[in-house]
Order: structure tokens, then C-alpha cells, then sequence
DNA sequence: TGATTATATGAACGAATCTTCAGATGAGCG
DNA sequence: CGCTCATCTGAAGATTCGTTCATATAATCA
């Protein structure tokens, strides 16, 4: 009844899982989210604005995108309320606006300042 | 003498930014595991080993994917050390190994259930 | 040993993603 | 008004990614 049953192993470990899975929107989400932290130039794009906010070319300077690429960037981000612009003339003003990607980029940042990066040369189970 | 200027508007705080910015090294290791989070599969295998070790068919079972595409996904978080198999006999039971990335599955998905999901139909600044 | 089962792998195809380039918008300034 | 500057946008091209199919390995069982 649960959608979950090919050929299963352990049928009541699966069936307990399945139950806590989160619903597939939320999934999906949160998918969407990560995804938008995978690329290191966006990445770069948000934890300049963990200090506050600054306009694009700034931005640009910052990170070392071209100003068309940081826009894009923004855009992107802006459209899934992560970030939000502020405009004072021909500027734009941008600051980060989520406070829940916040705490995954402090999360994530404070953990790969200070450990050993892991770089899959070796596939631990050859 | 940081290769962060090409035409700034606040000089004082883009290089205040500049000196605060992880290396290079770090983001993109950091953005990586983001990556590896950013797939919807992949983020329900990830779940499913929350509670503990699963096979690889009840996993398949749990996320309803092929068995072969688990597989694959399992493989590349094994290179990341995100995942590590115990064999027994012609099975292998894959458990979640790295415990930054359960927190961030943890921070993750304790928002997302309870936050309304948004999604970019408007840009917010149109 | 030969058959079957669980998992792993490689190659290939289509979809999604990122960057760049060219041009559009819109504010300030002479 | 016409020009410049900051930002935005759309489209094109190259690359990356995820899934699938076919097959390989390796363990169990008859």
C-alpha cells in the first residue's frame, strides 16, 4: 500500500523507512536547493553576502565572474527567494535573504575549513 | 595584491570580503558534496541510511529506482566517502560514513518539512 | 560444475547546466 | 534629448549529468 515493494530484503526495515520519508515535493525542494549551492561560482556569490550586502559589479569583483554571469547568478537565485535585490538608482543592492541556507552555508563552510579535502582518486572498496 | 579588483565601487569592503572568502579548494569541495545532495534520488538513499545500513535491492525498493541506477549513484558517493559498504556474502549493506553531510541532511530536511516550498514562478523583481 | 542471484560496471543517449556574446532596459548626466 | 553606465536578458554552444541497457563479477545452491 505504500508503493514500496520490488523485492525486498528487509521488509519491515523498508516499510519503516519508506514511512519516514519525506514527502517527494519536499525531496525535490531540497534538491533544488543543494543544487543551487553546487557550483562553486554561486557558492563563492553567497558567502560574499554573509557579511551583507553588495552590488553587483562588486560582486563580479569579488568572486571573479564576468558581471553577465553574476547576474545570471543572481537571477537564478532570486527567483527561489535565496537571495533579494535592493536598487538605488542604476545599482542593485543584493543580500542574502534566506536565513535556512544561511545556517547550511555556515554549516558546510565551518566543516570543510578544517578537514582534510577528499578527492575520490581511490574508490575505497575496489 | 588579491586579485579582487577590476572595477569596484566599494573597495574597503569588497577586499574586507576577498580576505574572508574560503580557498579556492575549500568551495569547490564544499560545492561538490552540495552536488552530491542536489540529485532527488540520491537525497532519498541518503535518507533512507539516516536510520542505518540497507541493502542494495531494499534500497532500491525504498527510493523506487532501478537497481542499476542505485548502484551507479552508490558508487559515486562511495568515492566521496559519503557512504561505505559492509559485504556479507553476495550482499551489500551501505550505511551513511560521513557525519557532516548527515547534518546537513538533518538541517535540510528539518526546514523544508515545515517551510512552504517556493517556487520560482515570479521573479520578485520583475 | 553449472545455474541463479546480488551487485557492479561501461557505453550511449537525451536532458540539464554553465558560460559567453550580443543586445535590451533604464537611470543619471551633459 | 542623446550619451554613458550598471544591470539584465535571450540564445547558442560546449560540457556535464543521470538513466538505461547489456554485460561482468562473485557468491550461493542444486
Amino acid at each position: 500500500m505504500d508503493g514500496c515493494a520490488v523485492k525486498v530484503v528487509d521488509a519491515d526495515r523498508v516499510s519503516a523507512v519508506c514511512e519516514r520519508m519525506p514527502a517527494a515535493e519536499d525531496l525535490t525542494d531540497t534538491a533544488d536547493i543543494f543544487g543551487l549551492l553546487s557550483d562553486p561560482n554561486r557558492l563563492r556569490l553567497l558567502v560574499a553576502l554573509l557579511d551583507g550586502e553588495l552590488c553587483v559589479c562588486d560582486l563580479a569583483a569579488v568572486t571573479g565572474q564576468s558581471e553577465s554571469a553574476v547576474s545570471h547568478a543572481l537571477r537564478l537565485l532570486r527567483a527561489h527567494r535565496i537571495v533579494a535585490a535592493r536598487r538605488s538608482g542604476r545599482m542593485a543592492y543584493y543580500r542574502l535573504e534566506d536565513p535556512h541556507v544561511r545556517m547550511l552555508l555556515d554549516l558546510a563552510l565551518a566543516h570543510t575549513e578544517h578537514t582534510d579535502a577528499i578527492h575520490p582518486e581511490r574508490d575505497g572498496n575496489t
